[in-house]
DNA sequence: TCATAATATGAACTATTGGTTATATGAATG
DNA sequence: CATTCATATAACCAATAGTTCATATTATGA
């Protein structure tokens, strides 16, 4: 299986599942009823991104806690900066405040 | 077939195109040959990114030249925001700057 | 207008994916 | 321990995606 984050994230329910995470830490049985989704889909689609190192899991008792990863889709951030106009736009007049502050 | 921004840039294919036009237009014949794919292959990826939004063609004598559309991937920029923490900081650091400048 | 160059499309094939149901695993609890 | 709760996995199916080869389309130039 498994997929880079171009792939884990080109799927609905993963963002959503991704979108769910961001708002703090969940329980398959949590994210199953929250995304109205079946259990095995659930644990499926993390499996997927587990393996592509976007949420991270703990066993806590019979849950298992999933949470985002910390640093997640470095690759697909970093492919995708040249294309944010607005956004290196907002680092090039970072970069140029900054400096002409310093001086 | 009618892709979204997510599914198109999930091939790696299609991210090589949308590199290649990045650095200026192209025709199809010369993006075959840069990237050595078949014909028939770039103009099936051509067309997915044309019907997502991604890339723009032009007619011009008997080439068509495909460039990158002004505003690409909208939706996936918006979705990614609040994933990319290096970014939102440096846009947190730019408002912060910017006001402390202008008081 | 005929031949050719550039691109698009259609048909067919294969692989992959997202989904289901049923079952296995493994911890907690009575 | 036996049961139940929480999760993972297996087997399978339908839909879709990527690829190739062959053919259609359209514009150009002789």
């Amino acid at each position: 299986m498994i997929m880079d984050g171009f792939t884990a994230i080109a799927e609905p329910t993963r963002r959503a599942i991704l979108d769910c995470l961001r708002t703090g830490e969940r329980d398959v049985t949590t994210l199953v009823t929250e995304l109205r989704i079946s259990q095995p889909l659930a644990s499926k689609h993390l499996r997927v991104l587990r393996e592509a190192g976007l949420v991270e899991a703990s066993v806590r008792g019979k849950r298992r806690v999933y949470r985002l990863a910390k640093e997640p889709l470095p690759d697909v951030l970093a492919w995708i900066g040249p294309y944010a106009r607005q956004w290196s736009i907002a680092f090039d007049r970072l970069e140029h405040v900054l400096e002409s502050e310093s001086s």
